[in-house]
DNA sequence: TGGGTTCAAATCCCGCCGTCCCGACCAAAT
DNA sequence: ATTTGGTCGGGACGGCGGGATTTGAACCCA
């Protein structure tokens, strides 16, 4: 786990509209097993399906892949805390825009003062 | 996994400067076994060890189980995830945002100890 | 029409992340 | 000094997450 190997050796996606599950599985190097056991776990990872239920996936799917990958495979998230993370990142709004070592330092002053009582 | 549940709910660290493991884990909502595991996978936790091998944890080591606690639990991190993020940039620990509820944590916390004294 | 691709579903598997148990050790109050 | 309860390391154990493999049929394109 946790390969240094990253998305930016991947080649370029070819300017077509739809690929089959092995060419995605080339273009982002998984294979396609996993890809369709992905697709289970990701709600918004859903190819286009047509006559025999055969993928077909389009660019969107190809970068959502990517990511998906990079957050498993890099980042090492697991498959639930890609899921959340990537349903999620409006959230990234409730946040300030506050430093964290301002107001650690101004704890450490604070804990200088209930250490001397 | 990925409890909703977060550290908001955890009770304020008490003012003293050490703790035993027992007392971490109920500060922490985490199993003493748990944190005696974590020690192994977390190189930067390190409680001090006095005779018989105890483990006698300080306010900041309090602090960073709370931050594992949560890359685990709450942001959906593996061990290994986790363990990069935090040795990989610790100043971004540092340095990123703060969530608002982070903060009402660390005022409740300040005025729990202004309320003892 | 035949070889490569894809399908769904079942089954198998390994390793992460603890959990349980143990006898021995420690400490604080009694 | 004894009791009571927390803590120690270490080894065996286990669930299950995250795929991997298998199967047998359907499909596609040349």
């Amino acid at each position: 786990m946790l390969e240094p190997k990253n998305n930016d050796e991947l080649p370029p996606i070819p300017p077509k509209r739809y690929f089959t599950i092995g060419e995605v599985g080339e273009l982002c190097a998984v294979k396609p097993h996993v890809l369709r056991y992905w697709e289970a776990e990701f709600p918004q990872l859903k190819p286009v399906k047509r006559r025999g239920n055969r993928r077909y996936y389009q660019r969107q799917d190809v970068i959502l892949i990517r990511q998906i990958k990079s957050l498993l495979y890099e980042q090492g998230y697991t498959i639930g805390g890609a899921r959340q993370k990537m349903t999620e990142d409006p959230e990234e709004l409730n946040k300030t825009n506050v430093n964290a070592s301002e107001i650690k330092s101004l704890v450490r002053d604070l804990e200088e003062v209930i250490g001397r009582l």
